[in-house]
DNA sequence: TGTACATCAGTGAACGCGCGTTCACTGATGTAC
DNA sequence: TGTACATCAGTGAACGCGCGTTCACTGATGTAC
């Protein structure tokens, strides 16, 4: 009867499960319940939590980043090695929004794990995605670094974590976030559209000119700086 | 022998675990053993696990939040109405260093508690934070809407979030961040000044060009609208 | 074609553990008479 | 001044619970001869 899908099932309500309550709090006997198999089978089959925690990301982010990887080659090949900061930060939306349709899930799922696998102090995660991912994360980087140059290399590190703080932060509390602001303007965003918004937000964050690091009198007033 | 001390030392020891660790990750043993008092005694002076949380929160915003009401009155008797998003991101820099020096604790404690007042999901915090300090972030709120009039409201909903998610996840993850750096570029950034820097970044990103909600016809590439 | 054996997905029940909480109790201090 | 009682911070041990994991077992399928 080939294999069964046991181990989908598994995945699917485990995805879900975690996106919507955190890993710590997601026990395996929600995750079975929900996928309709017997507790035991995830130990069976993936070993243990951690390992089937792992398991959930590469399926989600394996696609992701493989296509990042080939729009990074496309526009290598193409001889456009100059983009701008708002090409390449559409450019991750435009992957994200492209991943989307597997299996029927929706893009805040995405979004949320994608979140939480950053602001949850999961250890283990966050050293495996370094390991797995860190080459595509580094080539990504070198080309945001080509797209800011006024910037010292420090500096840029510190900008491109308050980028990812942005993302993680708001689609980690999408949901919670367009339910208030549909209640409070009536504007409902769509997730893409959430996506989007953060893009001239976030582009004009990186070219804006340096804080202490580069001390340019252009201002009169003074930056206090400490120590 | 007037009250003793066990009410602070759990306190203290709470408020420096759950920084460290988070909440759920931080049980009533290890805080009550750090702390040297009986396990017992977190129920007795506080009911629940759920209550201290609360009250370590306001312990360390208490000072913070009315700290920085007096600036805002400050302002608004010198007439200063139209203050600049520098400006209102520099204020709460300030209050955040100011607040400080309270019983030895270090700055990025502050910092780390919170960025997970917002990152974990502890919804009866966020709820009870909100009834307690809701009225002075919307004074805040109020006064950042004046500093960027162009903007509809609805889009500075999401970029005040955007912002929020950039110091949060920051704050949160400061501590590893500063050692990455020190690592990879040699610099080690103080708390404050990794803050300082925050600030250009989070005003060119409140002061951009609106995205989708404003469709100006500035740039010749569509943004894809979707839906 | 039939039998013996190996493989392997899946199962049901139990294990030990750490958790937040509860409860009867202690012992020091303050108050009433 | 002395005694009885109330108050209250703090204690030690246990409670019940849900957790991840383990283990002996089942039953279907594939393979060797």
């Amino acid at each position: 009867m080939a294999q069964s899908d046991t181990v989908e099932r598994i995945l699917d309500a485990a995805e879900q499960l975690f996106a919507e309550k955190g890993f710590a709090e997601t026990s395996l006997r929600l995750i079975t319940s929900k996928a309709g198999v017997n507790l035991a089978a995830v130990n069976y089959h993936f070993g243990s939590k951690k390992a089937l925690i792992q398991a959930v990301f590469v399926r989600f982010l394996g696609p992701f980043v493989s296509s990042l990887e080939q729009e990074l080659d496309r526009q290598h090949l193409a001889g456009n090695t100059e983009l701008t900061v708002e090409e390449l930060l559409e450019m991750l939306v435009r992957q994200a929004l492209a991943v989307k349709p597997r299996s029927g899930n929706d893009l805040s799922t995405f979004m949320r794990l994608l979140g939480l696998a950053f602001s949850q102090s999961q250890g283990h995660l966050r050293k495996y995605l370094g390991e797995v991912y860190g080459k595509v994360f580094q080539r990504y980087m070198d080309l945001l670094l080509k797209a800011a140059p006024q910037l010292p290399p420090s500096e840029l590190f510190w900008r491109v974590h308050f980028m990812l703080g942005s993302a993680a932060f708001t689609m980690s509390s999408m949901k919670a976030l367009r339910a208030i602001a549909e209640a409070e303007f009536g504007a409902h965003h769509g997730v893409d559209q959430v996506l989007r918004l953060m893009v001239p937000f976030l582009a004009a964050g990186m070219r804006a000119d340096g804080g202490a690091s580069v001390p340019s009198p252009r201002k009169g007033q003074a930056l206090r700086e400490t120590v």
